[in-house]
DNA sequence: AAAAAAC
C-alpha cells in the first residue's frame, strides 16, 4: 500500500517522498480515501500516529481539485490547535506537504505580532493555522474572515475543551458556513467530545487508531520511590547518562519547571524550560534549542505533554506525576516516536503513590519498580549541604557551593548499563518486537529484588492495538473511584 | 489543582 493507491495526486505523493515517506500508517490509510470523498470525519487518534498528514494531505488534494478565487483576509482551510506549539508544527507540515501543489499557508496564536498575522492574511491564504484567541481577535478587528471556509479542522478536541476552549470553539463555528467538511480529531472519546461532536460533524466516518493506552507499551517504564526534596539528587545522577541523546522533564507546576531549571543550573547542567508564563520568544528559543541539540534537556509543563514532535527523545522523565493518568500517556509518548524504542522514569514521592496506581490502572502497564541508585546518598547530602534550610532556590548563594568534588563516585550509579541480562523489563513488552533496544536502561533496573514484579499483565498478545470496551476489562473513558 | 490561551 502507497499513497498513490489511496488517490494522492503526484505533488502530493512527491513531497511526500522528499521527506522519505513512502508508507502510509494506519490513520492515514483510513482516512484518506474517505477524506478525499468530502467527508466529515471523527478521528480518535493522538499525535506521532501520522495524523496531520491524514488530514492535511487529502484536504490539499480537495482544495487543488477545485480552484477557487482566494479573497482578502479569507481562507479556505482552517485548522486550530490548543498550544502555539502545536499550531506551529501544523503549519510547518502543511508548507512541506503544499509545497508542490501552491498552498499557501498563514498561522497566527498570541505572543507574535498582530500586524504580521495581518499582513500574511491581507491576501488570504488556503490552509490557515490558529490558537483560538488570536484567531477570535483577528476577526473581530476585521482582519481574518471565515465565511468562504470550506473545511475546518480541530486537532486535540479534548485537550481544547480541558483548557476552557468550547466558548471560543462555539462561536468559531458560528461564523461558518453550513456547507464545509468538517474534521474531529481527538485522542480521547469523553462524552463531552461526543456532544460537540454530534454538534459540529455531519455524518462523520470514524477511524480510531493507537487507543491511548498502546503507546505506554511501546515505552520501557520504570518508577522510582523518593522524597520529593530528593528528586533533584536523582535526577541530577540520571542526566549524567551519556545515552540520553534528548530528554523532557515534566513537572507539575511552571514554577516548579523554573526551579528544577536553575538547580540543575547549579549542578552544571545545562536545561531550558517550556512553559506558558514564558514568552513567546523564550519558548521558540527553547524548543528550537532542543530540536538543535545546543540543549539536551527540556524542562516542560503539560504544554509539551501533546503534540511536540521532537525525534530523538530518548527519555522522559515525570519529575511529578501528572494527576490525570491519561497526561501521563500523552508524556511519555514523546518518546519511542516513528518507531524508535524510548524509556520513561517516573519520580514518585509518597503523594503521588496514587496517582501511579491510576496510571497502572488506565496503562495496564505496570512501572519496573527501581531502587535508588548508587551514589544517589551522596548526591542527596551534597545538595543538601550546598542548600541552607529553608530555602530551596537560589535565595543565598555563596561561594561554597562554586566549587564541587567531581563525580568520580557516581559512574556506576548511571543509568546507563548495556542491558547485560535483559531481565528487568516491564513485562508485557513482547520481546519480538524488532528486539530494537538501544539497552538505554536506568540505573537499578537490572535488580527487580524480586517484588515489583508486574501484576495484572497477562495480555493476551501484548501487542496490538486494543480495543476499547471490546474485552469487557472495564477498559473504556470510565474512571473507576479512588480505591481504598 | 494546574495547565494554556488575547491584548
Amino acid at each position: 500500500m502507497n499513497f498513490a493507491q489511496l488517490g494522492l495526486a503526484e505533488p502530493l505523493v512527491r513531497a511526500l517522498e522528499a521527506k522519505g515517506y513512502t508508507t502510509p500508517t494506519p490513520i492515514q490509510q483510513q482516512s484518506i480515501p474517505t477524506l478525499l470523498q468530502g467527508r466529515d470525519l471523527l478521528g480518535i487518534a493522538q499525535t506521532g500516529t501520522g495524523k496531520t498528514a491524514a488530514f492535511v494531505l487529502p484536504s490539499i488534494q480537495r482544495m487543488v481539485e477545485a480552484p477557487k478565487q482566494i479573497h482578502p483576509t479569507h481562507c479556505r482551510m482552517l485548522v486550530l490547535a490548543p498550544t502555539r506549539e502545536l499550531a506551529s508544527q501544523i503549519a510547518d507540515s502543511a508548507r512541506d506537504y503544499g509545497k508542490f501543489s501552491k498552498m499557501s499557508v498563514a498561522t497566527v496564536f498570541g505572543g507574535t505580532s498582530i500586524n504580521k498575522n495581518r499582513q500574511d492574511m491581507s491576501r488570504g491564504v488556503d490552509i490557515l493555522v490558529a490558537t483560538p484567541g488570536r484567531l477570535l481577535d483577528l476577526i473581530e478587528q476585521r482582519f481574518v474572515s471565515l465565511a468562504m471556509l470550506e473545511i475546518l479542522v480541530l486537532d486535540e478536541a479534548d485537550q481544547m475543551l480541558d483548557l476552557g476552549f468550547i466558548h471560543a470553539l462555539r462561536k468559531i463555528v458560528r461564523m461558518l458556513p453550513k456547507q464545509r467538511q468538517t474534521l474531529f480529531f481527538s485522542a480521547t472519546m469523553p462524552n463531552a467530545i461526543r456532544e460537540l461532536a454530534d454538534q459540529f460533524l455531519k455524518d462523520p466516518a470514524t477511524v480510531k487508531v493507537a487507543p491511548v493506552s498502546t503507546t505506554a507499551e511501546r515505552v520501557e517504564q520504570f518508577a522510582t520511590h523518593v522524597n520529593q526534596g530528593e528528586k533533584q539528587a536523582l535526577l541530577t545522577i540520571h542526566l549524567r547518562n551519556p545515552e540520553i541523546e534528548r530528554c523532557l522533564v515534566f513537572t507539575r507546576t511552571k514554577h516548579g519547571a523554573d526551579r528544577v531549571v536553575k538547580l540543575l543550573g547549579h549542578a552544571g547542567i545545562a536545561a531550558n524550560a517550556i512553559h506558558g508564563n514564558k514568552s513567546q520568544p523564550q519558548r521558540e528559543r527553547a524548543l528550537g534549542e532542543f530540536k538543535s541539540g545546543k540543549v539536551k534537556v527540556l524542562i516542560a509543563t503539560d504544554i509539551a505533554a501533546r503534540g511536540i514532535d521532537v525525534s530523538g527523545v530518548s527519555h522522559v522523565f515525570n519529575f511529578e506525576l501528572p494527576n490525570v493518568p491519561e497526561q501521563y500517556v500523552h508524556r511519555i509518548g514523546r518518546t519511542a516516536r516513528a518507531g524508535a524504542s524510548g524509556v520513561a522514569i517516573s519520580f514518585v514521592a509518597d503523594d503521588e503513590k496514587s496517582y501511579l496506581r491510576d496510571i497502572e490502572k488506565l496503562t495496564r502497564v505496570k512501572p519496573t519498580m527501581m531502587p535508588l541508585p548508587e551514589g544517589f546518598t551522596a548526591e542527596a547530602a551534597k545538595i543538601k549541604a550546598n542548600r541552607p534550610a529553608g530555602s530551596d532556590d537560589d535565595r543565598r548563594r555563596d561561594d561554597s557551593g562554586r566549587h564541587r568534588a567531581p563525580p568520580k563516585a557516581t559512574h556506576s550509579a548511571r543509568p546507563t548499563g548495556q542491558r547485560a541480562d535483559g531481565a528487568a523489563r516491564p513485562a508485557g513488552h513482547s520481546e519480538g518486537r524488532g528486539g530494537d533496544n538501544r539497552g538505554a536502561r536506568p540505573a537499578g533496573a537490572g535488580r527487580p529484588g524480586g517484588q515489583g514484579r508486574p501484576g495484572g499483565q497477562g495480555r493476551p498478545g501484548g501487542n496490538g492495538p486494543r480495543r476499547q470496551g471490546a474485552g469487557g476489562g472495564g477498559g473504556g473513558d470510565r474512571r473507576s473511584p479512588a480505591a481504598g
